[in-house]
DNA sequence: CTGTTAGCGCATTCAC
DNA sequence: GTGAATGCGCTAACAG
């Protein structure tokens, strides 16, 4: 068996109590004894039993990240946030990840009640009305990532303005036949970036007296190869569009690779920005709006320590900029 | 405070042994009873503290991995594997990232005497003798995931032959002036695989008669834009080479960067072939050796479980096959 | 200042 | 079959 604290107190000639305290850096310990409990525990290379002190304090100092991570390079840069800040705190992370409903849904309805940790985070997807209510009862405090409910903190972008931003910047460019590529607008993960990024793509062409031409809006399912499919269907249009604004950089990959296939070059025939500035974007000159990943994990763990620090706090939302990075497939 | 056993034994009117016994699925209790508790457990909405399980059963029932995954796709996929298996165990997850060697040492010095996890995963970060020594005491099996020790159960991948097969593809195109930009050979995190591939680089040659030129192995910090100026090197050589095999599909992300900027193409001018196979490798037309990232990581889960199962198993090594993907970066 | 005691919530004997 | 008692390792009163 391991070494316990007892050991470390029959050891130093004290009692638990005092081992205790010098564990927990209580002032009430003279100095002494607390450099004989000291060397007792360095003698026997004693260390506590997390799983006895939370126990005791009736704290699991640990948070869970719910998160569909895998699938796309946003979501790892995020979690790089959560990582590097839990890392710093007193607390564990124990990690979800989710690539199915199923998976999500069952992380929904037991990671809150299964008391394994103080606190939840979760990414990119939000919860209904029903979710939230049912964590109502597990008094578990929840911070939503690049997700959306108004009883919960969280931190978000403001995607309408990111597509607004992304459509303006082709329309100064010089561009009237503006097509947007996106996920479908309702999905079964309840995805809001490619509905408010459309949002913010409809007031643009709006603001600037521009009509919106139904098809030149595709939604197809997340991915390099079905953005590309749905380029050609652009393409092939009697009237194409001249520029394309693809939700996210995957997809805009997709439309470069069409082009690529017609022989057509970005951004001399056709212009093409995408959304989050990937790493492999710079790579590609690839225009793009930018968002802080790294940062929103970081902002939402701190959220989510304050909440649990302090239950009382009322929801808060923090909104972080979005950016245009202008590069060669628009600019040329 | 949370509903315990206790008040669901006395809301079904028995005793906490008997509820603890449906619990955890003892057949020693009578049906109707069970249906009583059962019954209990339902109106309380109760669920039983993890936290007190695994105290009474001296088990943490979760295992930690340490890896430096958001650095590299490589990472990524492999944590995949391992989170998807945990997920299907009884055990929890958590996770080290480590982009610092700092960061690696605090992992490697805390994390296995932490009593915080029943078993520990490293993906890529190959231990010293005086780390495992260290660990012994512990007691908590730790298994290798894509990196080195003897003393330790693995999973890795044969990246002599990988490199071995990389040039001998090149060979057999007709080159016989063959470069290699890799991560310097000796580094601080102790990765071996530059070396390993280089080992089998150099093999190849050998075996092929053709000679190996000291100026045609550039080593350089990992990264895309570190492996242009590499490059740039090798074609600034007065002989310089007509393939470069690179030891990342990163790295060789760089060599197709510095060619396009020289007004050179590949295959033609320069054939140009990665390692890993990366999702981007594909939309690039590159040529690459693909290495079993998701499976090395569900290997490694099931190598560890079965491991805190019977520590007494001896060290298990397995060794997954790499193969070779032919693109348009060296057969047009 | 310091030793002792009473929980924390559960699993597991051991009697009945 | 089932209840009561003991212990897991630690924190936090409570006395002294």
């Amino acid at each position: 068996m391991a070494v316990t604290i007892y050991d470390v107190a029959k050891r130093a000639g004290v009692g638990i109590g005092t081992v205790s305290r010098v564990l927990n850096g209580s002032p009430q310990v003279r100095e002494e004894t607390r450099q004989r409990v000291l060397a007792a525990i360095e003698e026997l290379n004693y260390r506590p039993s997390p799983i006895a002190q939370r126990l005791s304090l009736r704290k699991t100092l640990t948070i869970a990240v719910i998160a569909p991570f895998f699938t796309r390079p946003a979501f790892v840069e995020r979690l790089r946030g959560v990582e590097a800040t839990i890392a710093e705190s007193e607390y564990d992370l124990i990690v979800y990840n989710v690539e199915t409903t199923a998976k999500r849904d069952a992380c929904f309805h037991e990671v809150p009640l299964s008391h394994k940790v103080d606190g939840v985070l979760i990414i990119s997807l939000s919860p209904s009305d029903e979710d939230v209510a049912r964590w109502e009862a597990a008094d578990v405090p929840i911070v939503l990532i690049d997700a959306h409910h108004p009883a919960l903190s969280r931190v978000v972008v403001n995607d309408m303005a990111g597509g607004y931003m992304a459509t303006q910047h082709l329309i100064e460019l010089g561009h009237r036949k503006i097509a947007y590529i996106s996920d479908p607008l309702v999905n079964p993960f309840n995805f809001t970036s490619s509905r408010d990024r459309y949002q913010g793509y409809r007031q643009a062409l709006a603001d600037h007296d521009l009509p919106f031409r139904p098809e030149y809006h595709q939604a197809g399912e997340h991915g390099r190869a079905q953005a590309r499919a749905l380029a050609h269907r652009l393409l092939d249009l009697d009237d194409p569009p001249t520029a394309i604004f693809a939700a996210s950089d995957t997809q805009a990959m997709g439309v470069l690779e069409a082009l690529r296939e017609r022989g057509l070059r970005a951004p001399d025939d056709v212009a093409v920005i995408g959304y989050d500035d990937i790493e492999v974007a710079e790579y590609l000159g690839l225009s793009t709006i930018r968002q802080p990943f790294f940062e929103s994990g970081v902002i939402g763990v701190e959220l989510l320590l304050k909440r649990i620090d302090d239950p009382a706090q009322p929801p808060q939302r923090v909104e972080l900029p979005v950016e245009l990075v202008a590069r060669q497939t628009t600019t040329g």
